[in-house]
DNA sequence: GTCTATATAGCGATAGAC
DNA sequence: GTCTATCGCTATATAGAC
């Protein structure tokens, strides 16, 4: 097999099982497993487990960049774009009800591992961030759009955590409609004070 | 040194390092060094690690229970008691932006490693979701009390999630004003629905 | 490029002296 | 009740055959 495949496979066995059980819990051994191959031939493609993270990171960077870019070329305007968004916490639910959110279990666990990789894991967030901010900025203006956008973040990373401790798919649902009916009423606040946007 | 007082220190020592570094990724050793004590000499108040992560949690089940329990004990309202809750976000702020929720990443952790505590670290959420739940019964009525006693949860996880990754401690007070005016908004609302309570 | 075998270190846990 | 010494295991990482 060319070295790229092999390595590729690596990487999205690494990202499913440091998203499912942890970095820190997921050993070689685990990945070899899954992946198909000897604990051995990992050097050939990585020097070190923190290279086979800061790998599955980049990876994570660019799914999500492709995302956001496929999401901003579709032919809605920002509050879709937004709800679209929102609609994560659905799409993914039965991943988040086991394993919470990808970006934010892997910023606090490197967080608490004191890992170099933090500063790469944070940027997941500020792609998001930024991208939110953007549809705000052309929904509400500019003066309050990352602080939204950090709002907006906030409240879908504490909806994953406490669907993720309970277990209970019925609060994400509440959740996502009440995140949708202030999506609402930031356009109508917005529409009174600039009547002319949109 | 009687054997109760030692337990004790071991448990305070496990209870800050499980925090700061996480439960899996605290050794033996850095507990013992902590406490100043032998790696043996453990096994003789505990059987295993395990059994130190579940006093873990019994003492800060205990130490809950004290604080909501005295938080009931003073002489405010329910409206005041539960902006109490949201002002643990600054009163532990400096903590919070460096390890997180201590509620949140150790259920977080323990979902990752499919971990038996799960359901005790859960309890944590559980003693504040039914106290804030019981609040918001008296404040709003029965019917709505558990949905806004998780959104307040789920808005404080999100909140520390966020202040940990970024650690913008400016971020945390934006949100816990836009928590009070969201508290102040409930109230208002219940007393236009039902002008005789409170 | 992939394998087996192994080095080295740290982990949780145990045994037994004091 | 606390210690030292050590077991058994697993982890990351390396060396070298094929």
């Amino acid at each position: 097999m060319p070295k790229a495949a092999t390595r590729q496979h690596i990487i999205e066995a690494a990202d499913r099982l440091f998203y499912q059980q942890g970095f820190e819990h997921t050993s070689f051994a685990d990945i070899a497993e899954n992946v198909g191959i000897s604990r051995g031939n990992f050097y050939h493609h990585f020097k070190s487990k923190d290279d086979i993270l800061d790998a599955v990171i980049a990876q994570r960077l660019t799914n999500t960049r492709d995302m956001l870019d496929q999401w901003e070329a579709a032919e809605d305007g920002p509050e879709e774009r937004i709800r679209r968004f929102i609609q994560i916490l659905i799409v993914n639910q039965t991943k988040i009800l086991r394993y919470g959110c990808p970006v934010g279990t892997l910023c606090g666990e490197l967080a608490k591992l004191g890992h170099p990789a933090q500063a790469e894991a944070r940027e997941l967030f500020t792609l998001f961030r930024t991208w939110l901010g953007y549809q705000f900025t052309r929904l509400v203006g500019p003066d309050q759009a990352d602080e939204l956008a950090m709002h907006l973040l906030a409240r879908s990373q504490g909806v994953a955590t406490l669907a993720n401790a309970f277990h209970d798919e019925f609060f994400v649902d509440q959740e996502v409609k009440q995140l949708c009916e202030w999506l609402s009423t930031q356009v109508a606040k917005a529409n009174l004070e600039h009547p002319t946007v949109t």
